[in-house]
RNA sequence: GUCCCCAUCGUCUAGAGGCCCAGGACACCGGCUUUUCACGCCGGGUACGCGGGUUCAAAUCCCGCUGGGGACGCCA
């Protein structure tokens, strides 16, 4: 059975990249009925941060990206916390020793310092690696604290195929002895990543591209213990839209943020695979057919820009496609929170479903889709004083009240029927469509900007339509010309 | 500086030697539709970084250059 990892640092929330990375890897568990694990990747105490790792396991409940094991399910391979994991980690490195192909270093952070202080000054221009001082000393120090480092064969040189970007070499040159174990006893990332990967049985490593310079290392590591390695698959990164590192410092990269601005988990891992991945020509995926076509092969190799527009298409379309039970929900649990809402209407289907139909095509978020419909919402609009001002003069409330009136005086309510007498007594007066509309859209909705005018009307029913109609109108005319409405 | 990765329209990408004087999507620019705003529909421009090879044939393979990105911690 497959086994994959997503290994995450709580440094804060899930961006853009881990959130992606995290998708792949749960794309091919799911597609080849594997387990997706998750790791909490703490051991430095500094990241250790309860908050910041609530806030990823959030975002990944969120996108629907289940974990077999980890944190809160369990499992056979815990803990998933590599802060539980101290034990462990020192009882691999003592074995290293002890087999001789690591050794204690009791050099201290001064003694270090001095030595690459001494490099510096040289003015070599090759990287200043460890001396290599402890290496075969066996004086060791009574009670002294010591960090455990690797025997690193220089010679020669450490390579894999990656499952994305093929064969990877890199000369043992680069490598030196470097540290497993810390001598406060806390594994650095290299060694707590290996011990875990393997004692977690994990065959196919994902992450992201700016770990490859990680993989040599790791392997040595692997080779010292006796282990075959994984496999890794290294993503490319995704960019910033100027081209830089994606950080904190642009624009919406946390997860969360989509989600509070209304997005769809499914959009968010719709774009996302699309960003380093393809399936030919093919934009828009549900989530089984990611799981479905996902494959290796069709990652892509190089860094993607992230592109804010084009992510908002990919949401409006899923939008669109959502049935009209889910989209009611979703708009309920968004809208919820928004005091001036008036229950009964949130909770009548009928208007809700009516009122969200018209908003779909004119709305990308589910934020916006609510904003569309808050109107039908209220108990009365809020009025927008710009539209009011250029749309409802005293001609046009005229016109209203007289609209409300007609309205009143048909013999049904059905939408064909009303647009053609509407129509029929527009044409006797001689005057167009928009005359109406806008001054009536308004008046209904607070709105010059919203759904065709029978669309509202048809939100709204009779009641309610004449009474916003006549009483914007009535406002206008007891309240002066700044629009008390 | 050293090492590593990458390189097709502005952006995401299709393309695994002839089907490509390069296709799709977003964005952009026109137009149609129209009661506003959208949706939708039709049309348009824009790309294989450069230089060498290999081959009958190269966006596709090889080399170099250039450009971009990443990594060089007792961080992850």
């Amino acid at each position: 059975m497959v086994r994959v990892r997503f290994a995450p640092s709580p440094t804060g929330y899930l961006h853009l990249g881990g959130a992606r990375t995290a998708l792949f890897s749960w794309l091919w568990a799911r597609s080849q009925g594997g387990r997706f694990v998750l790791r909490i990747e703490d051991t430095d105490r500094a990241r250790h941060d309860e908050a910041s790792a609530e806030a990823i396991l959030e975002s990944l409940r969120w996108l629907g990206l289940d974990w077999d094991e980890g944190p809160e399910v369990g499992g056979d391979f815990g803990p998933y916390f590599q802060s539980e994991r101290q034990a462990i980690y020192r009882q691999f490195a003592e074995q290293l020793v002890a087999r001789g192909v690591a050794y204690r270093c009791y050099a201290t952070a001064e003694e270090l310092k001095a030595a690459r202080d001494a490099h510096t000054a040289s003015g070599s221009k090759a990287p200043f690696k460890y001396p290599g001082i402890w290496r075969d000393r066996t004086d060791w120090p009574e009670h002294q604290p010591y960090a455990i480092r690797l025997k690193v064969d220089e010679r020669g040189q450490t390579g894999w195929n990656d499952l994305v970007k093929g064969r990877i070499d890199i000369p043992n040159q680069t490598q030196q002895d470097f540290i497993l174990l810390r001598s406060d006893g806390l594994p650095l990332y290299n060694f707590g990543c290996v011990v875990d990967d393997l004692s977690m049985k994990i065959d196919i490593v994902t992450r992201g591209d700016d770990h490859v310079i990680n993989t040599p290392p790791q392997l040595l590591i692997y080779e010292a213990l006796g282990h075959e390695p994984p496999r890794f698959a290294h993503v490319p990164m995704i960019l910033s839209q100027s081209g830089e590192k994606l950080s904190k410092r642009h624009a919406a990269v946390s997860v969360l943020e989509y989600r509070d601005a209304g997005y769809l988990p499914e959009a968010v891992l719709n774009y996302l695979a699309r960003l380093g991945w393809s399936h030919g020509d093919q934009e828009i995926f549900s989530k089984e057919e990611l799981i479905r076509l996902f494959a290796w092969e069709n990652v892509g190799t190089s860094a993607a820009r992230y592109d804010a527009k084009k992510f908002l298409h990919v949401q409006a379309t899923h939008l669109r496609r959502q049935s009209p039970q889910r989209l009611a929900e979703l708009v309920r649990a968004a809208i919820r929170s928004d005091e001036a809402v008036d229950a009964r209407w949130l909770a009548d289907n009928v208007t809700l479903d009516k009122a969200i139909a018209t908003a779909t095509s004119r709305a990308t978020t589910l934020e916006e889709v609510a904003n569309t419909i808050r109107y039908a919402l209220l108990p009365r609009p809020h009025y927008d004083s710009s539209a009011v001002a250029k749309f409802l003069s005293e001609a046009a409330c005229a016109l209203l009240v007289e609209f409300a009136a007609l309205l009143e005086s048909l013999p049904t309510w059905e939408l064909g029927a009303l647009e053609t007498a509407t129509q029929d007594w527009l044409d006797a007066r001689n005057l167009s469509m928009k005359a109406l509309a806008q001054p009536a859209r308004v008046a209904l909705t607070g709105q010059s900007k919203n759904a065709g005018l029978f669309e509202i009307l048809d939100v709204l029913g009779l009641e309610r339509s004449c009474d916003r109609l006549r009483s914007a109108a009535q406002a206008l005319r007891s309240g002066a010309e700044e629009a008390p409405l």
